[in-house]
DNA sequence: CTGTTAGCGCTTTCAT
DNA sequence: ATGAAAGCGCTAACAG
């Protein structure tokens, strides 16, 4: 009989007394008679015996790995999906690979090149900005590929995307319907999808109304540190009496701002925010927020790329997930 | 010459001309003629060629991929550690396979095992509870681990922790040292790790000064909804004039119910969290914290496991990382 | 310097 | 039902 090749699996054989064919079948649930699937149980276990997860990968031709790439680990709104996908897939039986691109989109391409590595068998992407050659990468992926946010013009992809308009609006409205008549906008940088789409929104929301758009004001990015400088400014040259900010960071750095100005909130000023995460629960006064449904959207892509990850020929699924309104206590 | 071997790296060879071999060593920089590298990077490039990361790792026998498993996502400190770690192992061409085990000790019994089929290179794990069968599959790991924490006793694997005690004295002296009386104390669960770590530095830093312990209070975990709660039994049945909270989220939850309950921070209460994370900065007012070193903590697991990965052989080493204070407007 | 060849550990026909 | 053997795509001796 054989040679002793020492893959791992001729040891559990050789131990069984059975080919190493046996082993594998046994070890995956395959028909076996009684007598070899319980010695080859034995023998495993007697050697500890833990199949390795590349070989199998590289005969398979599947890693079962997910990749995530989020736009700015940091915001919260990031971290719930996160941990949303994370959930989804590790019951669906795949790891998570996390490749957090910063806000350079050069990162971006990179992994998508990566990815053609086949280190993971798909990959969920929002992207912060999208540049013309994020498209073409996205075009050339021979791997499945799950967009959270708006797909680039001729990119054929399965995504999922909050519907901002809807959600300024009910901002904005919720605002309007308790007479506030100066609503200001905290956004983030508008060359970023989020801070484009926001920034639509609110335009269109007061248009709706038939009002001139407010006070605008655009902070360096997302963060709660550019939203105080962005807050001051706006404070400083203007006195609305309604702030509507582009995420949850920035919310809170405007209550803070008009707070510290001597402003009582919500009733000199009332503050709403975006994207509802647990910060907006833990200010003080707690802040009224605009749930885009961050959670779904990470539900759902996690779910669209397992989908066509079992069936990849399945139709093509662009999915809009509808905005809610959290109202707190800042408004 | 050969018959039409199918795999990927043959139609390259076949293109340029040359052998397998060939196109292997060039795309790997190892040394080849001008003609035959330049004939290799040019077929490489009109078919897009990307070499699969998978039949790599089956042949060189490693991965480039890190397990990270920490206990709690939704907390900002392991979010941080995990941007840290991102960071870190990212650069040194590794990948960051997240396994987010909840607080269920089982599930990081089943990463271990999952590591044993080689899925990852290596595992940076920081335990919330540490249980005696922990310990034991730790030591049956086959590849490098690096806990952030304390190592269950009788296991020999390098990690870095925080130095709680110190910590806490920085936390209670400073409070002391401006004339609080009565130092409360709110914590979480004390069967986790850092429960029982900070009680532990809470009592001693008490005694130190030669004082009783004041009112203790447990949270049901260490997120702000159970901060809530605790929080509230806590100012029930007493009336102290500073309150020590096991983290940031408890704090802030603190900060919140007795700024409800009209109690003025800092005058009639004092608040000081533990991690120093975002969240204490935006808080208002912004909440005193003791920072335990979660970044450096988490930089120095990823380096530890690089340099083990590196050497396996490499003396074992046990880092602590000393706390500072961050004072803010809470005390 | 370059090509041939032997596997890495596993799954899966294909015979038996 | 079981075993022998052929690779998955790549790297690394070893020859030449």
């Amino acid at each position: 009989m054989a040679e002793a090749r020492k893959s791992t699996l001729w040891l559990v054989a050789e131990r069984a007394g059975v080919s190493i064919a046996s082993v594998s079948r046994v070890l995956n649930g395959q028909p076996a008679s009684q007598r070899v699937t319980e010695r080859v149980r034995a023998a495993a276990a007697e050697l500890g015996y833990v199949p390795d997860a590349t070989a199998r990968s590289l005969k398979v031709g599947r890693t079962e790995q997910i990749a995530l790439a989020v736009a700015d680990v940091g915001n919260p709104v990031y971290v719930g999906m996160m941990h949303e996908i994370s959930r989804v897939v590790t019951k669906a039986g795949y790891r998570l690979v996390l490749s957090s691109t910063g806000a350079d989109p050069k990162d971006q391409i990179d992994l998508l090149v990566g990815l053609n590595r086949g280190f993971a068998d798909g990959l969920i992407l929002s992207p912060l900005r999208a540049p013309e050659e994020l498209g073409t990468q996205l075009r050339a992926s021979r791997f499945p590929i799950v967009i959270i946010g708006s797909v680039p013009p001729g990119v054929e992809l399965d995504n999922v995307r909050a519907d901002s308009v809807a959600g300024m609006a009910l901002a904005v409205d919720h605002l309007a319907g308790q007479g506030r008549e100066r609503i200001a906008f905290v956004n983030g940088p508008v060359d970023t999808v989020p801070g484009a789409a926001r920034r639509n929104g609110y335009l269109t929301a007061l248009k709706a109304l038939g009002r001139e758009p407010g006070t605008q004001v655009t902070a360096r990015d997302f963060t709660y540190q550019a939203g105080l400088r962005a807050a001051s400014t706006l404070l400083e040259k203007d006195t609305p009496d309604a702030i509507v900010c582009a995420n949850d960071l920035l919310a809170i750095a405007a209550l803070n701002v008009a707070t510290r100005r001597g402003l009582r909130v919500p009733d000199d000023v009332a503050i709403v925010g975006m994207d509802d995460t647990d910060i907006a629960d833990l200010a003080n006064p707690a802040i009224t927020s605009v749930n885009l449904g961050a959670t779904k959207r990470a539900r759902t892509a996690a779910k669209l790329l397992l989908r066509r990850l079992d069936k990849p020929d399945a139709p093509l699924r662009q999915v809009v997930i509808e905005p809610t309104l959290t109202v707190r206590d800042s408004s």
